[in-house]
DNA sequence: ACCTGAACACCGTTCAAGT
DNA sequence: ACCTGAACACCGTTCAAGT
């Protein structure tokens, strides 16, 4: 008995040919998930936001994985694309200035770098801007005195740092349902130094402050290479 | 038609109030990931697995999230138990073995690290056990002249450091399947200090050097900051 | 108090068509 | 070439019982 009066739920009529495309479908599921979350993409809400046939989808897709691979690609270039360094710093205060808005870009939105956390799946297009972004960091470090693979691991150690930084912060901040029966304080006879370390989440706090000095410190660290470095090529007295 | 006489398909008898306990639940989900995965592991499975009506689980876990929590502390138990430290190292010595070690056994067992790098739920018992690890390398930094809170912050950072090293050599070891059409390599001129950086994977490359690396920069900051203060406290001349 | 199957509301994906 | 619904094999979880 098909309904034909009233257009009550109206079965959704078969779309023309041409009228789907692998970019509506991919901007259909970044609006979804930003409106909602990620768990909130599923394949059948996604075609029924699009007003498509759930299995549509799959032609342009060969799966969700791919999906999310593309849609993964897309955050980073925004991602990518908001980053930037102010020109004429010296070394030391580019490392501060990359770093820093590094971390903060991806605290900001906790939503795509987890997407991007765990496909971290590049463009072409923004893997070369972000090499661009990262080889000036680089010709920066070799202009004051550093060898360049030195640079290199520079950056990448620093990377490191900031990518740990920024899970432990994701972390305490995903903790804040402190789990039921945990919450007392052990308060262990044991522990001479630091009575911090007998509360129940000890090492989730300050991040902002512990992030801040370990890039200090790092910063610290490459400057008395460099020196050392310096003095052993005027030769050794 | 109830089947009688040969025992095919025997639809497994009721089993009687005792029989089954969180303990074994637990140590059934434990065993399921261990042989399997974490993927692996559903309720139906697990149910089938010890032999119990899939419901059962639900008496002694609330929801499979609670099971996971459980699994978490369990795993981490281990990683807690597992983890030493040689006694009388010098500061920077005891500083180098604790992460190299913290490290290490993180990647040998990347499944169980997965879950507890996701969930990060201590028991009270391996918390204590933790703080205690920690505790006594703070002792040492504290005692070598480094104030406590910074001997914090330092013990802070260096863990984000190598928890970001953890992650970004788990992710580059997942990302064996290259995507399909990413491969080319695109020879931007504009790179000029690195050709390293046209590579496809140029930021995947060498994690054991870049962390030990950037382990002994921190280390090199932490000494200077340590002659900074000292030099600060016995009056500048 | 403990254990259970049936049932519910979802998934992602395949297949055999329709146009 | 593109779009589709029906169907499959799974999920996690709830409920109303059984003992």
């Amino acid at each position: 008995v098909p309904a034909s009066t009233t257009g009550q739920e109206s079965p959704r009529k078969r779309r023309a040919r041409g009228s789907i495309s692998a970019e509506e479908i991919l901007q259909g599921a970044y609006d979804l998930v930003s409106e909602a979350s990620l768990d909130a993409l599923s394949m059948p809400r996604l075609a029924q936001r699009l007003g498509v046939g759930v299995t549509s989808i799959y032609w342009y897709y060969r799966s969700k994985d791919d999906l999310l691979d593309a849609l993964a690609g897309r955050a980073m270039s925004e991602f990518v694309e908001e980053f930037t360094v102010p020109d004429d710093l010296s070394w030391d205060d580019h490392i501060r200035a990359f770093f820093h808005n590094y971390r903060r870009l991806f605290l900001e939105d906790a939503t795509w770098s987890d997407l991007i956390a765990l496909r971290a799946s590049y463009t072409s297009d923004s893997r070369r801007l972000a090499a661009r972004r990262i080889d000036r960091m680089l010709q920066i470090l070799v202009s004051a005195g550093f060898p360049a693979e030195v640079a290199m691991s520079a950056y990448q150690s620093l990377s490191m740092f900031t990518e740990g930084s920024i899970a432990m912060a994701r972390g305490a901040a995903a903790r804040g349902r402190a789990g039921s029966a945990e919450t007392g304080t052990p308060s262990d006879p044991e522990l001479q130094v630091l009575p911090l370390l007998a509360r129940p989440h000890p090492w989730s706090w300050g991040e902002d402050e512990d992030f801040a000095f370990g890039l200090e410190n790092a910063i610290r660290g490459l400057r008395a290479l460099l020196a050392q470095l310096s003095a052993d090529g005027s030769g050794a007295a």
